[in-house]
DNA sequence: TGCCGCTGAATGAACCGTCATTCAGTGTAG
DNA sequence: CTACACTGAATGACGGTTCATTCAGCGGCA
């Protein structure tokens, strides 16, 4: 079990760390259910057997995913909205969301596609991070609702499911958008969108709205 | 097996109409994959094999499930908007968009759930009638854009899809939150919502935002 | 009317490929 | 030499799919 200290000599980077962004990756290109065991394996560069060293089984690998990243995204919009108003905290939060998005397409793909699933197939793990997350976002909207921010007339955590909604849609949307052809070169692909630019966007419509105002924004 | 019952009685043994509907309440209840094609044979009252001499697999019984939901929707859709200002055309869109998932749920947790693993999982099919349905919504944008009605600071095609998002996650809110078994210690869920009022809410936030006002239109 | 043989829809047990998981063996560091 | 990380072929379960078999209903015939 320990796997402390000593890092290991083929390469940066425990071997667990390994695993795990080898399965992100696989699990982005072919679903968590086609995903096998042994291309997590290959991809890993490790043999079949050692992933169940560190994992306890295939579901295991999948949670240990969200877990991380739920953690990481949760951290860095605390970091964000930290010592702002309600106001400010909602762009914040948007703002940020979008951009942990367009910088790690792979985990946005798995987060967006698999975490949905998730509360269906694994009827024993209700997500902990995902339940933080939605209280973190009506915490701000109850707090810019109390301060006459934003209207009381939809209920906070109503509002929370919906802007989740709006940012998990585009996030969808963007990620689905590449094209998956070629090898795996580093560079950006030509996205549909920009989906940092779509941050205002989204700020428009959760603030003010759709509707035509004589002063735009 | 005779097909005397009172319950084949649906007009002259429409077995394929049958399996169908079974397959949405497996497929809700288990998720796709878990899902075994016997437990739709079970739950539709007909043999393994039976299945096969409708549907060429059950990939195909998804996708058959799909299609005849979408269209329905398409159509509920079209008829809900004829004749209206597009304005009006929205609100119809996303009223009558929330009554038809109260009243088919497990219709809805189909769709919510398995539509967006499908463009992953079977790269091959790619989902015509969902992209009739954004270019529905998207149309209905454009004109009320054009009419002066909507800002055209956001492009119709993603304000669509944010609008879409906030009913897509509305829906898969209100379907996971009606979990008619306690099921885990702990849990937390008895957050069941009024997901046709709710369709004030998302219109709400679409026309004018959060932003709290004294009093507009 | 009653009998008979035909048809094909329906059946469900068995088949078979596909992985998740295991574990006996290998190499190596200390 | 011992201990331990690691390996990857072997295992066994699982479940989608098939297909040999059944039999209800039908029409022709006497």
């Amino acid at each position: 079990m320990t796997v402390h200290s000593a890092a290991d000599r083929t390469g940066s980077g425990d071997k667990r760390e390994r695993i795990l962004f080898a399965a992100e990756r696989i699990f982005a290109r072919h679903g968590f259910f086609a995903a096998k065991v042994s291309d997590v394996a290959k991809e890993a560069g490790v043999a079949d057997g050692t992933i169940y060293l560190y994992f306890k089984s295939k579901d295991d690998l999948l949670i240990s995913l969200f877990e991380r990243r739920m953690l990481e995204l949760t951290e860095a919009l605390q970091t964000a909205i930290a010592g702002k108003s309600p106001r400010e905290q909602l762009r914040a939060f948007i703002r940020t969301y979008l951009q942990k998005c367009a910088d790690e397409a792979a985990a946005t793909e798995v987060l967006t596609i698999e975490l949905r699933q998730s509360s269906k197939f694994m009827k024993e793990y209700e997500n902990p991070a995902f339940a933080d997350f939605l209280r973190m976002l009506g915490g701000i909207i109850t707090a810019a609702q109390a301060s006459g921010d934003l209207t009381q007339a939809i209920p906070a955590h109503i509002a929370a499911r919906m802007i989740f909604g709006v940012l998990d849609e585009l996030a969808l949307a963007w990620v689905l958008a590449k094209q998956p052809f070629g090898g795996g070169a580093a560079g950006a692909r030509p996205k549909k969108f920009d989906i940092v630019r779509a941050a205002d966007w989204v700020i428009t419509l959760i603030t003010t709205g759709l509707e035509a105002h004589k002063e735009s924004k």
